[in-house]
RNA sequence: GGCCCCGUGGUGUAACGGUUAGCACGCGAGGUUUUCAACCUCGUAGCGCGGGUUCGACUCCCGCCGGGGCUACCA
């Protein structure tokens, strides 16, 4: 099975666009191909195409513009419109579409779907320097590589009529169609680059995984019998049946891409997941990053996520302001001080020994853990949301560890001291 | 305007002539808990509308309404 890649944008394919393409392809691990044709040879295929559907008059130059068009319409009601040959050169070239009859596309997806030919144009296929339109060089395209399969988005539905009446002309059988319905972004139009939120990239960006890409996009539009929702890629392949797939446009929901990216991240394994890490944030993966992630892996939905949770772990943390004020209050200075004395007597700083010594000083003063943890969090942290709090201090060590604390110790008898004077 | 496609909760979907219309995300409540997540339990909400066909319609037919796509000498 042979299968186009084609953009569903309507722009011009420029060397740029067709990379980015390329790009998101590699980035979701899809295997792809050039093509058995060159840009080169295909202009000249095009080209020959053309004279042999203008020698046997499938097509015809005619002089009408777009605008002559646009009148002949207004004249003639909605019927599709029929132009007159003429011998001038310069003229683009129309494709001569039957007077009657239906122009049937047999679609894997909606079954026979019927377009009358009366309603539809001549359409053109070759402007009048003799470069070939879209619906012309696809077709031709299409037979020249010899695809098998053409499965696009819905948007081409009313297209295909167009290149089946080119494929007719030029006498070439046509490949079998499929058109899977459209992605609509939350304003309910098509996702389009424009939408930015949703194209491949963005999602790079944003933190998602490929697998999780993958397999939230297999389920927009086509679902297993059981409903299953969680399916790794082997499994996709293993189960998706193009009849299978629903013939309604879906809205990206990117909550749920979050939820279903979340599984995947607490899932893998934790060297890949550093490895991830480490090229999402440009760094070179090693064993402290490995160590942070290790205590991260369960918090974080994204890539995106992930930093924010150890960046205290390497480099000094700013302190949020509002979390500051939030926790250091009435008991915090002590109990931080106890927490500073038992630290420092700690030996081996390990999780384990951490909650035990610190336990103590809960058990001592009878209260709540967050009195102390969420103190001790935001010292070393500089936030109230972090990984667990002993395996955080296990990670930072026991001297930067230390020093933070005795800085907010600082910070907070300055405070004090302050608060009484005023 | 013309041609075409589509219509199950907020979102993605399952069931396709007979089910209390299932599942997942989200949302809400509770539990667990050192924060945030994660996790567990319970809950919330749906067959666009109107006619047929049928003993029986979410499922079949027609109409309407709604959404979308195409309608370039663009791709």
């Amino acid at each position: 099975m042979l299968l186009r890649i084609e953009d569903t944008d309507r722009e011009r394919s420029t060397p740029e666009n067709v990379e980015q393409i390329l790009d998101a392809l590699d980035w979701l691990e899809l295997d792809w191909d050039e093509g058995p044709i060159s840009q080169a040879e295909r202009a000249e295929r095009h080209g020959e195409a053309l004279e042999r559907v203008l020698e046997s008059g499938a097509a015809y130059r005619d002089a009408a513009t777009s605008e002559d068009v646009a009148a002949w319409k207004r004249e003639h009601g909605n019927s599709g419109y029929r132009g007159e040959p003429t011998e001038d050169r310069g003229a683009a070239v129309r494709l001569r579409v039957p007077d009657s009859g239906d122009t049937v596309v047999v679609d894997e997806i909606r079954g026979d779907v019927r377009f009358p030919n009366d309603s539809q144009d001549d359409f053109v296929i070759a402007r009048g320097d003799g470069s070939v339109l879209y619906n012309f060089a696809v077709a031709v395209d299409d037979a020249d590589m010899e695809i098998t399969h053409v499965i696009r988005g819905d948007d081409h539905l009313s297209n295909t009529p167009k290149q089946l009446l080119v494929m007719e002309a030029i006498e070439i059988p046509p490949p079998r169609y499929a058109h899977l319905p459209l992605l609509h972004g939350p304003d309910g139009k098509k996702l389009s680059k424009r939408h930015g939120a949703a194209s491949v990239q963005e999602l790079r960006d944003a933190g998602y995984l490929p697998a999780a890409v993958r397999n939230y996009l297999a389920l927009l539009g086509w679902g297993t019998q059981d409903d299953t929702t969680i399916l790794s890629t082997d499994e996709l392949i293993e189960r998706f049946e193009l009849s299978g797939v629903g013939r309604s446009s879906a809205i990206f929901d990117e909550r749920k891409l979050r939820w279903l990216n979340g599984r995947y991240m607490r899932e893998m394994d934790l060297d890949s997941y550093a490895e991830a890490v480490a090229r999402h944030v440009g760094r070179e993966p090693d064993e402290r990053l490995t160590a942070a992630c290790a205590i991260a892996q369960e918090k974080a939905q994204t890539l995106n996520e992930v930093w924010p949770l150890i960046g205290f772990l390497f480099d000094e943390p700013e302190t949020d302001e509002h979390a500051w004020r939030k926790v250091m209050k009435d008991g915090a200075l002590p109990l931080l001080r106890e927490a500073l004395e038992a630290l420092r007597e700690a030996d081996s700083f390990e999780p384990e020994e951490l909650e035990t010594r610190l336990g103590r000083i809960l058990a001592e003063h009878d209260v709540k853990p967050g009195k102390l943890y969420q103190p001790i969090r935001v010292a070393i942290t500089g936030t109230s949301v972090s990984p667990g709090i002993f395996e955080s201090l296990a990670v930072l060590g026991k001297d930067r560890s230390l020093e933070r604390i005795e800085r907010a110790v600082r910070r907070l008898s300055t405070e004090a001291a302050d608060g009484n004077r005023s």
